[in-house]
DNA sequence: GAGTGGTCTAGACCACGGT
DNA sequence: CCGTGGTCTAGACCACTCA
């Protein structure tokens, strides 16, 4: 049968099989864009019939972990949400395809995790961590200051990059550089009056309302990554779900 | 086969089975909390397979439509945002139980859709509509004001019964009085700076930051049924995501 | 045409709920 | 105990992609 771990056999198959998928992915022995083996093999590699590996399959492709095309084969998905302010917000201005803002780092540190940081990275107190601070454009204008941490251990690479090397895009940088995949996140909006700092880099005036998004993302083994925390002026977005 | 309707033949039949058993739903034929026939009982009345009928029932559970029970039967789910507010936002302070803020009516009017409302509901130009204004306290403290429109026609009941006979959830009573069943609802997350008259219902600083959240509330046949807008204090609200 | 995922069948047996 | 949904099998045939 070949898994890399001891399952419960308590469990049914199809989730031992989705269990073991997924890790197997969290250790990158398939990575993203990557085809895994075909359902037949699959089905010869852990002996059960095939309707029970496409259910673990389709579990995976329900929370976004795997694609389907027929007849080319199921690929592990890379995270497209390049900036899911584009997949969630909608920006107001609904005046056409979806542009990617320009990014400027205007900080690189290194230091000491506040607690607050720590915590949402789960790390141990008193860890080191890179802060950047970045402003996003659009259209000449600033849409987004962003506060971002990440672990130093796992992002030292960032530190020996010239700054100009970053690009409007993080998420693929962190791949490249660091072989730290994103793979989903979470989020937490809220929305406040604008502090003076902020009022002068997103330049609108003092204590206009904001909305702040509290970003954290997560490995496919769903170990924290980065945390990050964002400021837009609320009239530029609208945020849209479906309840059930 | 019995179907109430004709589908087309090239779409394959767990997806013809999901529609048919989504319409007959629609039509209150099986009604909110009631069972479904079982998955033998299905088997026999469409001439299918019991794994082709699971594929149709999975799609509906998936969908938030229908809800299993092993041993007990498959059901149709009712739809328990009783309000969204506790689902999706968790109150600032997380001080336990989820209570449901009290709502007062203030204002009960008919008039003619203003056209925004109109065509949120889908309703022909100058079609009437209620109007209803409403103040929901949660510990004595003004929580959100709302504005809520429904389509005179289906709704013509609740202008029968007293003010105080609204409780303090809406949805229970569009069902009860009125047959109008919500099944699932999109929403419309910004925040601004609040109004004078909306500040001095919230009892907040002019200006200060307010969300807005609007809502359209669907049946089961994706109708809208109501429109709504509630503003409520900025500092009480944080919306939570997951992102994939 | 070879190989992939997509649909569908007709069973078997298990786990759980209510009587 | 019976009836429900839950798991699983071992196939068949279809639809699509790519060389």
């Amino acid at each position: 049968m070949n898994y890399t771990r001891r399952h419960d056999d308590r469990l049914p198959l199809y989730q031992r099989l989705h269990d073991e998928i997924s890790e197997r992915i969290a250790a990158q022995q398939w990575r993203p864009g990557e085809a895994i083996p075909t359902e037949a093999e699959l089905v010869k590699q852990f002996s059960a019939s095939v309707g029970t590996v496409r259910k673990a399959i389709d579990m995976l492709v329900a929370e976004g972990v795997l694609e389907r095309f027929q007849g080319r084969g199921t690929f592990v998905r890379r995270a497209r949400f390049d900036s899911s302010l584009f997949r969630f917000f909608r920006l107001q201005k609904e005046s056409g395809e979806r542009q990617v803002p320009e990014g400027r780092i205007l900080l690189r540190e290194t230091l000491v995790a506040p607690s607050a940081v720590a915590s949402a990275l789960r790390l141990p107190a008193h860890a080191e961590v890179i802060h950047l601070s970045r402003l996003r454009m659009l259209d000449g204008k600033p849409l987004l200051a962003e506060s971002i941490w990440l672990p130093r251990e796992r992002f030292a690479a960032l530190l020996d990059i010239d700054a100009s090397e970053f690009g409007d895009l993080l998420y693929p940088l962190y791949e490249e550089r660091c072989g730290q995949v994103v793979a989903s996140a979470e989020e937490d909006l809220t929305a406040e009056a604008v502090d003076d700092v902020h009022a002068r880099l997103l330049q609108i005036p003092k204590g206009a309302p904001v909305i702040v998004v509290e970003r954290t993302a997560l490995g496919y083994d769903r170990q924290p990554l980065e945390w990050r925390r964002s400021r837009g002026p609320a009239d530029r977005f609208r945020y849209h779900v479906e309840i059930r």
